[in-house]
DNA sequence: CGATCGATTGACGGGACTCAACAGCAGTGG
DNA sequence: CCACTGCTGTTGAGTCCCGTCAATCGATCG
């Protein structure tokens, strides 16, 4: 379907060319660094086209970008056949990639969708830098959770079956083949479904012999079926008996 | 529909009883303020029943939790009609209400799903924690990176129309009467719909006056059909032209 | 046992996706 | 200048998944 995009956007220089550095001091980690003070900051500034990729989803996390310019799309993968799809945007002063923190791969495809410049900092030293001064992870923080509170509660994405969905939230939570005992309500809404219809998707699995479901819990009697509804062909969804039809 | 079920969770007692100071020390933000030796910590310890509200969106936000035991639900508003939905799950080890380090008021309600405990701290205590250690503001740090990840993208959440969910992106994002330059498919994926939908979602905003639509900008003309569409009675949706059915 | 709430199941209709075909626009090369 | 290509966005027709409304059942509590 899409090749060609991945392809292209994949094979994008990341982060070509230099620019100044003269207003380093202006973004908030320069200030906590003393940039203006003559102090080293942490990042290096650095110009790109649109269309470049700053990560990629699942590479080795290294650096931490923050945006001074242009704007950023995180793309996130939606599993076999779902593709991948993009499900927030950052502008100029947030982070991107700021995961690279805390963990090793990145966890989003990160598009410039226009030219923009951004300071870059290795992980290593990012790290390093927070674990001495106060002001600088304080900065950094208050960074971090504006993005997380801006990113608004995602609307919906039909990235798949409801059974699917469901198939997918079971193979990824459930522990010791039951999964967390939550009300149906909240686990229809995280997954963006009415209760009802979060029940007829069990159901459906349960007809497909990949779980067992009470009225209390959920559990997993076949972790391939389970799987194979989660990445498979399509599920064949709610119609309800087989029988009809 | 659900006045019993709000009122009654709003009602409830926030953070009724203690419990024992002991195992502070095992807690990251405990650790980073240096219990262990006898200093002070700036979070104190509760426990909490199911259905306890530890905070209510667009409250004052005076206070950050530390999940020792238990889960809490996430909920926020979905605007007129939509309701309110759980939108992330917080387990023992995450923070819930860090979005107080940065701004005024709660952005969602947190709704105990378990009986559980908590360290709570003040939000002015808590800052000025922060102002002060390094590996302080450190830990914060690493627990806020770590929640923003483990948030996976939303699958989706229909509350609203294809049209509303438009509309009411553009109240929101429009500056200066048009909307941010976005490629299609990537405010297609934002909003969880396919770029036809969207396509179709805009032709039928433009057709009730209240946007201009060509290839490459999307221009608000009528911000109070706008806001009709957005917040008012549904938006009769994509259905062709209104000279059919 | 009666009351209430949560969960399940059924019937039904509508809205979004799928599959197309087409139009607008940029870039390329003749 | 124009044909050709490729890509993005629009429009149309048809299908079916999911939300809505409703009834029923189970479980829990008083």
């Amino acid at each position: 379907m899409n090749p060609a995009r991945t392809t292209r956007r994949r094979s994008l220089p990341i982060l070509p060319d230099e620019v100044s550095t003269a207003d380093a001091a202006r973004c908030p980690i320069g200030l906590a660094a003393g940039c203006a003070d003559g102090a080293p900051c942490p990042l290096t500034p650095h110009a790109f086209a649109a269309g470049t990729a700053l990560s990629a989803e699942g590479a080795p996390a290294d650096r931490v970008w923050y945006l001074r310019r242009g704007s950023v799309a995180l793309y996130r993968d939606a599993g076999p056949e779902g593709g991948e799809f993009p499900w927030a945007i950052r502008k100029a002063g947030a982070l991107v990639g700021e995961e690279a923190l805390v963990q090793d791969d990145f966890s989003d495809t990160a598009v410039a969708l226009t030219a923009g410049a951004a300071c870059v900092g290795r992980r290593g030293e990012l790290r390093a830098w927070i674990d001495r001064g106060g002001d600088a992870a304080r900065a950094v923080l208050s960074l971090v959770i504006r993005a997380r509170v801006a990113a608004a509660p995602r609307p919906s994405t039909p990235d798949g079956n409801a059974p699917r969905r469901v198939a997918r939230w079971l193979a990824d939570e459930a522990r010791g083949g039951f999964a967390p005992p939550l009300p149906r309500h909240v686990l229809a809404g995280l997954l963006g479904m009415k209760p009802e219809t979060l029940s007829r998707a069990l159901a459906a699995l349960a007809r497909a012999g990949a779980v067992r479901v009470t009225r209390r819990e959920v559990r997993v009697v076949d972790a391939d079926r389970l799987l194979a509804a989660a990445d498979g062909p399509a599920p064949r969804a709610l119609t309800a008996t087989p029988a009809n039809r």
